[in-house]
DNA sequence: GTAATGCTAAATGTATACAAAGATTGCCTA
DNA sequence: TAGGCAATCTTTGTATACATTTAGCATTAC
């Protein structure tokens, strides 16, 4: 592995789970001794990372950790509503049935995984990526391809904000269930509302459970 | 400006404009001399366009300008209808209605400048680019812009493979007014269905027009 | 004659030295 | 004392030297 890309590999780590806050400096000299390289191939790492939108100049010197708001997540879901919908109902076109099927099964089982505690919503979590793998698996434009790998990054970021309850992450299991049973029968336009459906609930759950923290942190 | 900025300023626009042909091979000593910088801001430069989908790896070794054939096109849509779709709606829920008249009124004069000639012809093309800023202006999420402008970036490309008549330009500029008169009456549902319709045909007869230059190619 | 192995050369990957640009701090002046 | 200017120091930007890897080719052995 490259110099370049292990360092590119574990900023990214550090910044998409919040290792890395918001606003953090990133200096040469210091990173490239804290990953063990050079700054040369730790330059083109950050030059990634800023082309990914992870990372941006500051104001007067240096590249910061972007900041992640509520905002931020309302715009990003300007962008995830088209993409997975396309993306969901391209997979109701090409999908292969089996595959869903055995997913479809699994989200059949995710109420009881939620209820089993944080190593079961980690599972669930896990099925998840399984499916956003299964319906990627589908799409045959790399072109859109890049562009939902790049919306999951901030995706992941965002997940950490806003935390959904087991409640909500049943309902959400639910709504994902609805999505593959579509791409199973082959029914593009339902698979494209379903995702719209679930991405609507799924921004109001997040904002609703921001604004509860914040709520939460004023009284305490 | 950096020289890193320059060098890939330089090789974006060669490989957009077809200067660059696909599979061209980019030497990085062979590179870095003729853009007249050194190795370091160049490979800062290629890092940026590998990550843009412009050039990538080749097997052996060496990074060649990525193949732009038919197949791409079909690819680059499924990208291009969600994003574009979503920016009309965007635009038509938020836009100013003030430039959008304008430019509405400007495109009630495009068939006379599609038949203007040349010169004509590229000061259309130069008002679509007016009219894509003008969608990009109402955007509020950098996500979303920054998905349309690598979009844009590959259509360029796709462009230059199927040349349109003044035909199909005409046709173009009429389904074009029917989006923008949906932005100035706010109708996002309209603008989003009319974009649909545009790049449907825009990409049905790209698609005809690099048939029949095969064909041709073929008699020839 | 063919295949495998080793050598060579050329390209990429990395490190470091050097240059330039800008920010901060301290001193001087008003 | 406050503001501005200058000098220094830190940090980024660039160039080049060095290391490493691999492809191509030739030679040798089977």
């Amino acid at each position: 592995m490259r110099a370049s890309d292990k360092a590119y590999q574990a900023l990214l780590d550090e910044i998409v789970d919040g290792t890395l806050t918001p606003g953090t400096v990133l200096a040469e000299v210091e990173q490239a001794a804290r990953m063990g390289v050079s700054r040369t191939p730790l330059r083109e790492a950050l030059s990634q990372l800023r082309k990914d939108g992870l990372i941006e100049p500051q104001a007067g010197r240096g590249l910061i950790v972007t900041d992640i708001s509520v905002g931020d997540i309302v715009e990003l879901y300007e962008l995830r509503q088209p993409l997975e919908q396309q993306a969901a109902r391209l997979a109701a076109e090409r999908g292969d049935s089996q595959v869903f099927t055995l997913l479809a099964t699994q989200f059949r089982g995710a109420a009881t995984l939620i209820d089993a505690g944080e190593g079961g919503i980690r599972a669930y979590y896990q099925l998840n990526e399984k499916l956003d793998q299964a319906i990627e698996d589908c799409l045959s434009s790399p072109y859109l391809v890049s562009a939902l790998k790049t919306l999951h990054l901030h995706l992941s970021r965002i997940r950490r904000l806003s935390r959904s309850d087991t409640n909500r992450l049943r309902a959400a299991a639910v709504e994902t269930l609805v999505i593959i049973d579509a791409i199973v029968d082959r029914d593009a336009d339902l698979a494209a509302s379903a995702t719209q459906v679930h991405l609507h609930q799924s921004l109001k759950f997040s904002l609703a459970a921001i604004q509860s923290r914040v709520a939460n942190q004023r009284v305490a």
